[in-house]
DNA sequence: TGGTAAAGTCAACAAGACTGACATAAAATG
DNA sequence: CATTTTATGTCAGTCTTGTTGACTTTACCA
């Protein structure tokens, strides 16, 4: 391919690492790393009849307990139609509940119940070990680099949910 | 959530980059960065009509000349059903020509035309121009981390597909 | 010549995204 | 208090992209 016309080598030896070439290899880093980084818990999810989206509701709702499904729609960046058939098959199989909020009762608040949270145990179990094994590997300086550089990547808005999601976890 | 069972903080302050809460915060920075990295190409192809599949089989034909439909079925790890309907569509689009093969005629040989150039460029510009902003504010050093990561994060056959791309490509 | 391989196709199905329209309850606002 | 807005849920229909299974054609190979 070498560098077409928006190619970067010619500003200077300081920003070699922006070539065409190495940008086209960090987008296939990232196509085959995240077909690596969904298929343990894709597995699991098999036996359950569920899919990815089931999981990620999973994820979040056990990441802020009792978050609103306005807040679950927000970080999920998909409609409420969409999130709505996953919630109302994992609130029929009782591994999420849904409370009435209080001060707004419009409001409905999603807890995972014992259930849900074995599967979410289960399934972030899977995915930790590979992201452990992959970190262990890499050591700790390229962890900060890989976090950085997905920071980077990431739309603002999304990047501000991730960080806020962050600190409460901390 | 602090450090379950599996936790790996009681192996030594050398491994604090290894606990629960780094992990998932690795997952969750995976997530949404796959989203952003996405988010480019995907509003460009919707004035064509195609989707993210369309995407993957034109980088990887204009990645790999003249590849087979064999390979590239290997490399984007879906069935030949899948990918022809993909496939079909862009060779009656003419973004894509289908040659027999000249040792053996039982193989189709596959090239971006002119058209088909042109968008990969599109498509690819745009991504890259993501990728090249997040590189150039994380820095050389973070984006070999990023690399090593997402290297160690792939499943070992995809991780040698990877490689193998890579190679041609230097 | 008979078996295997590469490619293509048809049909049916499922997950998961979308839009648009509509319903209900509750809060907020004039 | 009446009206509007917000939060949620639901129905119906569409699209993309994946799946399985069955079958065909062509060509290579032993």
């Amino acid at each position: 391919m070498a560098d077409g016309p928006g190619g970067s080598v010619q500003r200077g030896d300081m920003l070699l690492f922006l070539t065409d070439e190495h940008l086209r290899k960090g987008i296939e880093a990232m196509f085959f790393a995240y077909r690596g980084f969904t298929a343990d818990p894709d597995r699991i999810l098999e036996n359950y009849g569920y899919g990815r989206a089931h999981h990620r509701a999973i994820h979040f709702i056990h990441r802020s307990h009792g978050t609103t499904v306005n807040n679950l729609l927000a970080i999920l960046g998909v409609t409420k139609q969409s999130l709505n058939r996953v919630l109302r098959t994992l609130i029929a199989d009782k591994l999420v509940e849904s409370r009435v909020g209080e001060r707004d009762k419009r409001e409905r608040h999603l807890y995972l119940t014992e259930t849900g949270a074995a599967l979410e145990q289960a399934l972030s179990d899977a995915q930790r070990a590979r992201m452990r094994l992959a970190f262990r590997s890499a050591g700790p300086e390229a962890v900060a680099g890989f976090r950085t550089v997905l920071e980077a990547m990431m739309d603002p808005d999304m990047r501000r949910r991730y960080q806020k999601l962050a600190e409460g976890g901390q």
